[in-house]
DNA sequence: TGCGTCAGTTTAGAAAATAAACTAACGTCA
DNA sequence: TGACGTTAGTTTATTTTCTAAACTGACGCA
């Protein structure tokens, strides 16, 4: 499978892949969510490449997970600002950070970056609930299961 | 950068992209998470090209995440088994299957993949909440906060 | 002896990323 | 007026990575 025809799989997290799914895009987004929202800014603060960073901005925004707001005029300047589609993604961005947190970091190792939720003015981890018995998710009580239709390409003998 | 010096930064989100973070690995998880976990198995079911899944396989079980298994002698023959560490990865997967779910599918359209909660033993969707207050987080009401100190490479004037 | 299965490795060509320089539109300073 | 700086890219040449297809090797089966 070539990786632009993944947008095409039943599967939704294929589907989020073909999105955000590539070395530098996540990367990327991280520095929206701390509110880096220019060009210049990304690339000194990633050290990523131009043309990359360019072709990336690019796709999220046709992807409709960032949008272009333009600051100034003459020259015209943008900045890029997530989208609604693109600030729901804020749960992977925590779960990709507290995974980091708790099985990248060597102990005692104090966090980089800390969450705030605004609402109760704390720090927090994020916690996956069940929306059915609202009970935190032990990493293996969850089973995923594909549904009994064909899916093409993804089902198995 | 270079991406091989991604495990270097600071930051828990970048360390954790440095595992997970490129086009196929998430979706070799996808695979070990359906129980899909074997070598051809995962090929076939991913049109994944041979090199890359044995490269990607080899830097799973050395950044920890999988383990192999041997599920028989003469020849002997291995199959990939999450660690605790790989299935610590089931709030990252949920996420993006969520966000697939909810912000790619044509409305209408039903999902390829449900969660079901083994503990209560319904189909739920994974809700991440806050780990002081236990509400449900919305989508703007949490702030990401860089600790002061210095940080290489990631810092902004 | 020959075929089939499994888990890879090898090789050649295609695609993508990197690094460094370049472009373009403007604003400022002298 | 002209040189320089800022911002947001694009261009070009080189390096790295990925793809596709074939090949390897250990065994089991008939």
């Amino acid at each position: 499978m070539r990786w632009n025809e993944l947008d095409q799989e039943p599967c939704s997290i294929a589907r989020t892949l073909s999105v955000i799914g590539d070395r530098w895009t996540m990367l990327i987004l991280r520095e929206i969510f701390f509110r880096h929202r220019r060009f210049e800014e990304m690339q000194g603060a990633l050290n990523i490449t131009r043309p990359v960073l360019a072709q990336r901005l690019r796709k999220l925004v046709s992807d409709g997970v960032l949008r272009k707001v333009a600051y100034q005029s003459q020259p015209a300047r943008y900045e890029y600002r997530l989208t609604d589609k693109g600030a729901a993604l804020s749960p992977v961005m925590m779960a990709l950070m507290h995974w980091g947190d708790t099985q990248m970091l060597p102990p005692g190792t104090e966090r980089a970056v800390k969450l705030r939720h605004c609402s109760c003015n704390t720090q927090f981890d994020p916690v996956m609930t069940c929306s059915a018995c609202h009970e935190p998710l032990a990493p293996r009580a969850v089973r995923m299961e594909r549904r009994a239709t064909a899916q093409p390409g993804l089902t198995q003998p």
